[in-house]
Formats: structure tokens, C-alpha cells, sequence
DNA sequence: AGCACGCCGACT
DNA sequence: GTCGGCGTGCTC
């Protein structure tokens, strides 16, 4: 018998290329491509994957000694997510050993040295989700749905019953009760028998989610995000690749979870930034689910009650089907919206206009809750010098320090760094610092003062350091132990808490003054989601906006509760300026130690695309570089950044035109010195 | 990514 | 005289 080859990828190495194993005859028979196997590599033991076997090998160099494959794992990563993780790869440019170590979960017994810096996670709710009984099927809860759930469940079904690959944009105003076609779509693809998967944006939202799942799924049901322990994740991963469990709801490294058999992606909220990831491999789980279901054939369904502008294009276009849910459940009318323009209020800098705390107090009085949102977390925004103009900055990143007054510090919400808040100024020496603006932290002091009978729970990074504090904080509200629910983002989404007909947003603009072009299509979004938190019980709900732009067409928008206006605005506006989504914006981002390097690193990389989009263009290909320009936050982490953004009207050819630069900056030593990041359709400036 | 090899500064 | 800094280069 002839010899057997392998080609093996090295899992979590930068390696670009694959290597040569050959098999011993004794693995010939279970070994496969997706097989997860031992290797020698120099002088290490190291886990691969198979990609492909044969009985011939290309040429080497003389010097390479073929070695065996020493062991065969038990795990094989299923044929759509070795296709998947190959496309990743290819896609956001980053080496494919990488994406494996990823998809491979930790149960695998694979050491994860890529990570071996993070800290680890402590493990908050181990086996919380342990399912030993019976919690496996349940009859659908007796719930009617309403016509237009019926017609979106009617429109989505055929699709997973006769599978073929094909995106629903489920547009649904919030509580028009996405939850429940979820549920009704994903028992079709059961009784299919097939499984299902389901991203939510990040733990927060889960929470909720994952009770409702598990009552209807019970043992089928898996839960993924970072805050369930390694432990339980192991046992879990084992379950999904055995096929006992085959529904997977999680956040978006859920995405690559190794479902048997799925017939069914639901990516709910899916113009939420969350599901982009923002360091090392900076993909969109969106994207990458929407490719994982066209590898699969399967239907995917995106769901938002403010789809992001590519999903509205492509739904506009016809490639994505279009299912409407207007209206909310049980007829409960959307919250009556209104806008308090700040410039008009006495006390100029104050937290809350006289209309908002009126009506806060009117809430209480009535036994009903109240939410206040405000996205910025700590006491005070900034420390600034009177007497020199200092604003007081964080050593490592240029950030400024937000003061904590329970800690009495101040802290960089970047790195964390953290440092006791002077008495003088570091510069000039005089005792003339003050604090301007506010964060959550002092608008619960404010809360406090001026209801002092409330009781109130604050929700952001700062008081929810655990998975279990965030669930007992979301329980105090739905059982009415609190009245007031203070916090970030981490309340804006997805909680549905019948009691709250009241949202005071304090500070309706944060977010415009960045110089970003997304801003107003994420502030739109996430004030749309906000104000959803008011009225889904019997009482109906009320929005109280805060505003410095009263006139402005985001708020305008929202006041008038039309979406759909604002993206004709923002779509008509984005193509004026060929910006996404009519275009593909590709980052490069390059950073070092030293801030000379960086610039002439960023200047002879910028000249490179230059020179390399120019060739292009002969060939009739249309590629536009934009800059070198420092980051808008020129230093992270004691690194400095400066970045070269790259246009293309087309995807084929920011994939040829990447490419081509890619492999000169991997190999021109005059990048030796920089790093140089891919953040391909990135989500924010930075 | 590891882990080597390899050539220049302050210590047992 | 060695220990060790991290620059360059290879891993089938």
C-alpha cells in the first residue's frame, strides 16, 4: 500500500503555510480533513488539523525530514467550519492556524497558548446550566401569535423545511415579539430534525433569553459567551460535537460552534456593534454567520428592530427578504417620545431638566419603574486644571482619566490603569483641579438626593464585575425590589421589564462629537433600543430625551419613531460621500513603541497601496487610499497609531488589492519594525 | 506563534 | 570568564 500524506495546519501559530505529515497506517482508516491531530514541530509537541491527505507530496527542499502524525485526537471539526474557518481566513486576512484555534474548543484538550496572556476567567456560574432531568421537550407555550408573527413564522418555515440558503431580515419594532418566532422557527428546524443557532450581541441580553430558551429546549439547549465557566464549556462542547445538544444560543464566538446538522442561524439584533470583534481576528460574527449559512444552504434570519444600513440595502435590493413585524404584541402602542432641549434649562451643566425629574417622581408616586440611561460610567468625565488648562490623561493611552469617587481614583477606561486623584496639578503645581461632566456614578448620587425614598440599581462595568451581580441586579428590577434602573448600555438592550413606563435618556448626544461616520447610525440604533425598554407591560410608556441638539435628525427621528426616514437620510448621505454601504472601507492599522517609527511606517505603507492601487487602476479597477493619519486615539496601551484606510467599490477587489499589499508588507524589511493590523469593514474609526 | 541560534553588555 | 538582552529565521 502506498504511503499516506497529510497536509496540517498548526493550530494557534501565525504559521502562513500549512505542513507535511505523513500517516502512520494505523490512523489511515479515522484520520480525515477536520481531524484534530498531535505533530513533533521542531522540538515540540503541537495540535493540528488535517486539511487535506494523499499519496503524493509537493516538492520540498532537500533539508525537510517528513514526520508522523502522532496521534489522532477523537475530534474532527465538521466539514462546513473547516470551509468557514478557511473563508475567515482568506477574508480578514489572518492566518487560518489562528481561526482554528478558535473553532477547536477548548474541550479538545488543545493547550490555547495564544491566550495564555489573557487572564483567566474566573469561573462564576459553573454549572448553572446543568440539565440532569427531564426542563428536554415542552409543548410550545400556548402563547396566539398575532397575524404579522404568524406571516413572518409562515414566511420563514418552507425555508428551513426545504433548505436553501436564504437571509430574512426580521424587522420588528421592540416588543413586537421577535423572541417568539425565534422559538416557533427554531422547533421547525427540530422537528426537521435539525439543530439551530442563535447569536445574541453580548451576555446581558442572554440572560433573559437563555430562560426562556431553556424552558422550551431544556437538555438540547446549549449557552455560550464568556462568562460560563471553561469547565462547563467542555462538557458542553463535547455534548454539542456528539449531537445531544443541537441548539446553541450565545454571543458571537458562538458562531463557530460545532453544531451537528443545523438547519437554522437567527442573529438577533444584527446591526449591533457587538458582534464585531476588536482585537486579534476582527471579524463581524453577522458576516460570518451569514457565509456559515451560505456554506450550509440553510436559511439565516436577522432580526433588529433597526436594521444596520447594509442589511436595509441588501433588503432594498432583494437579495435579503424583507418580513415586517410594525406593530407591538397584544396591541400595546409604542412609548410616546419627548425631547427636553438643555440649552433652556436654568441650571446650566445640570444632570436633570425639571420635566424629567417631574416625571420621574409622577412614576415612583404611581408604583411604576423608572429607567435612566446614560452611557458613560464613573463620577466625573474628566479632571481639568483651572489654572494651566491640563486635562488629566492616562500615561499610556491618550485617553482622559475618568474619576471614580467611590475609589476615590482615577481611572483609564482603556488599559485600567488607575491612580489616586492628585491634590495638585502635575504640571503647574496649583490645587486648582475640577471635575466636569458626569458619569453614572454621580447621576446615582444625584438619584439619590433628590428621591431619597428610591431604590435604586446601577448597571455598568463598574458595579456588575460578575455574571451573578448583573443577574441579581436585572432580578431586583423585575421584582419591583428596585424602582430605579441606572446604567449604560449594558440596560439598553433586549430586557423586557413590564413594570418600567418611563426611560429618561440624560445625555441624548453623547456620541455625536466623534468624528466617526457611523455615529449618528449607532446613536439612532441605540437610542431606538433604549426607548424600547418603555411600556411592553398593561401601562403604556413614556421617553424623556435629553438634548443639547434638539433639532437634530437623529433626535428627530427618534421623536417621530421613523426609522425608515432616517436611513433615507443616512443611505442618500452615505452614497453622496461613497461611504459604506455602497462601498468596502478596509483599515490598516500601524502601531509601535516609538511615535517616529509609527509615521514613517504609516507614510511608507500608505505609499506602497499607492503605488500598488495605481498598477490596479490600468487594469480598469478602482481602488482609493486615505492617508496615513494618526488614530483618533493616537496612543493605546504605550503603542502609537496611526492607520491608512483603504476604498473599494466591490469585494473582489479589496481582496486582490489587500492581498498584493499584505504579502509585500510580510515581506519588505522596512515593516520589520511596525505592526501592521488588517481590520477589514471595520465598526469604528479607532 | 514558539523556540532556536547568535552576537554584544553587567554580574556570580 | 558566563548569564542574558531580544533581532532574525525556521518549523513538514
Amino acid at each position: 500500500m502506498a504511503n499516506l500524506f497529510s497536509e496540517v495546519v498548526i493550530v494557534g501559530s501565525a504559521l502562513e503555510k500549512s505542513l507535511h505529515y505523513s500517516v502512520p497506517p494505523e490512523l489511515a482508516e479515522v484520520v480525515q480533513p477536520g481531524s484534530v491531530v498531535s505533530v513533533g514541530l521542531g522540538r515540540r509537541k503541537a495540535a493540528g488539523v488535517v486539511l487535506s491527505l494523499g499519496k503524493s507530496l509537493p516538492d520540498l527542499p532537500e533539508t525537510i525530514k517528513i514526520r508522523p502524525i502522532l496521534a489522532y485526537s477523537g475530534k474532527t471539526i465538521p466539514n462546513d467550519l473547516l470551509r468557514l474557518s478557511n473563508w475567515i481566513s482568506g477574508y480578514y486576512f489572518y492566518p487560518l492556524g489562528e481561526v482554528l484555534s478558535l473553532v477547536i474548543p477548548a474541550s479538545e484538550g488543545v493547550k490555547r497558548q495564544a491566550n495564555a496572556k489573557r487572564k483567566i476567567e474566573v469561573e462564576t456560574c459553573d454549572d448553572v446550566d446543568v440539565c440532569t432531568d427531564s426542563p428536554i421537550y415542552h409543548s410550545p407555550a400556548p402563547l396566539k401569535l398575532t397575524s404579522d408573527q404568524n406571516n413572518a413564522v409562515d414566511a420563514i418555515v418552507p425555508a428551513i423545511e426545504n433548505p436553501s440558503f436564504q437571509p430574512f431580515v426580521l424587522y420588528g419594532v421592540t416588543g413586537s415579539g421577535k423572541t417568539e418566532i425565534y422559538l416557533r422557527i427554531i422547533e421547525a428546524a427540530a422537528r426537521a430534525g435539525k439543530g439551530a443557532l442563535v447569536l445574541v450581541p453580548e451576555i446581558a441580553l442572554s440572560t433573559q433569553m437563555e430562560a426562556i430558551f431553556r424552558e422550551r429546549f431544556g437538555r438540547s439547549l446549549a449557552v455560550w459567551h464568556s462568562a460560563v465557566s471553561q469547565k462547563v464549556k467542555r462538557r458542553q462542547g463535547a455534548e454539542i460535537l456528539s449531537g445531544l445538544t443541537n441548539i446553541v444560543l450565545g454571543a458571537r464566538s458562538a458562531v463557530l460552534s460545532a453544531i451537528k446538522n443545523p438547519g437554522l442561524i437567527v442573529v438577533d439584533e444584527e446591526h449591533d456593534p457587538a458582534y464585531k470583534q476588536e482585537d486579534r481576528l476582527r471579524y463581524n460574527a453577522r458576516d460570518v454567520a451569514l457565509m456559515r449559512a451560505k456554506i450550509l444552504g440553510i436559511p439565516i434570519v436577522l432580526g433588529s428592530a433597526t436594521p444596520s444600513l447594509q442589511t436595509i440595502l441588501r433588503s432594498r435590493s432583494g437579495s435579503y427578504r424583507h418580513v415586517a413585524l410594525p406593530s407591538r404584541i397584544l396591541g400595546r402602542p409604542l412609548p410616546d417620545i419627548e425631547v427636553v432641549d438643555m440649552k433652556r434649562e436654568s441650571g446650566k451643566g445640570g444632570i436633570f431638566s425639571t420635566r424629567l425629574r417631574d416625571e420621574i417622581g409622577r412614576v415612583l408616586q404611581a408604583g411604576n419603574q423608572a429607567l435612566i440611561f446614560l452611557n458613560r460610567r464613573g463620577y466625573a468625565k474628566y479632571y481639568l486644571c483651572n489654572a494651566c488648562g491640563l486635562v488629566l490623561q492616562c500615561i499610556s493611552c491618550s485617553l482622559t482619566l475618568t474619576y471614580h469617587k467611590n475609589e476615590n481614583s482615577l481611572r483609564c477606561h482603556y488599559c485600567g490603569f488607575e491612580t489616586p486623584l492628585p491634590e495638585r496639578c502635575p504640571t503647574c503645581g496649583h490645587t486648582a483641579l475640577f471635575a466636569h461632566g458626569f458619569g453614572t456614578e454621580r447621576v446615582e448620587k444625584e438619584v439619590g438626593r433628590l428621591f431619597p425614598g428610591s431604590r435604586i440599581v446601577r448597571v455598568d462595568r463598574d458595579t456588575m464585575s460578575s455574571h451573578e451581580k448583573l443577574l441579581d441586579a436585572l432580578e431586583a428590577v423585575r421584582s419591583g425590589r428596585a424602582n430605579i434602573l441606572l446604567g449604560t448600555q449594558m440596560i439598553a438592550k433586549g430586557h423586557d421589564f413590564p413594570n418600567i413606563t418611563l426611560v429618561g435618556v440624560i445625555n441624548a448626544d453623547a456620541g455625536l462629537q466623534v468624528s466617526d461616520f457611523r455615529a449618528g447610525e449607532n446613536l439612532v440604533q441605540l437610542l431606538f433600543q433604549v426607548a424600547g425598554r418603555a411600556g411592553r407591560g398593561d401601562e403604556p410608556g413614556r421617553v424623556i430625551l435629553q438634548t443639547y441638539n434638539p433639532y437634530h435628525y437623529t433626535i428627530d427621528s427618534l421623536l417621530k419613531m421613523d426609522y425608515d426616514g432616517f436611513c433615507e437620510m443616512e443611505l442618500s448621505s452615505r452614497k453622496g460621500l461613497q461611504y459604506p454601504p455602497f462601498t468596502r472601507l478596509l483599515k490598516l492599522l500601524v502601531t509601535a513603541k516609538d511615535e517616529k517609527i509609527v509615521r514613517t511606517g504609516a507614510e511608507l505603507l500608505a505609499s506602497l497601496c499607492r503605488e500598488k492601487a495605481a498598477i490596479l487602476k490600468e487594469s480598469g479597477k478602482h481602488i482609493a487610499v486615505l492617508g496615513p493619519s494618526p488614530s483618533p486615539y493616537v496612543k493605546l496601551k504605550d503603542r502609537f497609531r496611526w492607520q491608512v484606510f483603504i476604498k473599494a467599490w466591490g469585494s473582489a477587489e479589496m481582496q486582490e488589492f489587500s492581498g498584493t499589499v499584505l504579502d509585500c508588507v510580510r515581506n519588505d524589511s522596512v515593516f520589520k519594525n511596525v505592526q501592521v493590523t488588517v481590520d477589514r469593514d471595520p465598526a469604528s474609526d479607532i
